[in-house]
DNA sequence: TGACTTACATAGATAGTCTATGTTAGAGTC
DNA sequence: GACTCTAACATAGACTATCTATGTAAGTCA
């Protein structure tokens, strides 16, 4: 199996906030597990990149969590997005397109 | 005028690169500005971005560089890129786009 | 009890961008 | 010919955000 890239810098917080605004109410594991399944198996998002992104993201007030129970009775901390955190994911989506788009024309040939 | 975006971590050397395969022996003011000028003016390259990347790449062997004048007569180092460089320049460019798509498959609305 | 697994967590390494600053040297002015 | 301005190159240090590596807690199952 091909190694799976890495995710760029500046991108991971965009990411699992899209995942959030998919269906809310996800922990950790799944959150990182949907970003690898949703992008054809390309992404990988390790555990030391993720928690710290949640953390970061916690704490300005973009998602909220709360501790409860998987279904297989395993304590975790589900996430929901805040307003504040759909705001954010908007103008993170905006700003990634206008960027690709630059790139993609430096890109293209002459 | 609106303030313009940082170079995403990881693409400058693809941006440089392909700037010079477009055309080569250009000094590096000149590939600051053609980047500035390709991408629709949306993206801005530092010269504490630039020079660094530039000497990455001269000992890596992507690129080559050569003393000489500009047309204004002042002295200017003229890059080119290595048959190495261009290698380079496909692999970047073909991870970069596997990754822009996995990035989109998320991005898309359900 | 012990092995295994899920899930969360953190420390430290690393990479690559930026800001800020400095140097060199030619052009133009008085 | 001293002075200023600017082009072009250069480097140090800050910063951000990813990764690797490691650790802990707690549940399941043999």
């Amino acid at each position: 199996m091909a190694p799976r890239d890495e995710i760029p810098p500046g991108t991971l917080d965009m990411l699992i906030l899209r995942t959030l605004a998919h269906r809310a109410e996800r922990h950790g594991f799944e959150i990182a597990e949907s970003i690898q399944r949703g992008s054809g198996d390309v992404l990988q998002v390790e555990e030391g990149s993720l928690y710290p992104a949640l953390q970061r993201m916690l704490l300005k007030g973009f998602v909220v969590g709360e501790w409860g129970r998987t279904s297989e009775n395993r304590r975790a901390r589900y996430y929901k997005l805040t307003a504040a955190g759909r705001k954010h994911l908007e103008r993170e989506v905006e700003s990634y397109r206008r960027v690709s788009s630059a790139i993609a024309l430096i890109l293209r040939p002459a």
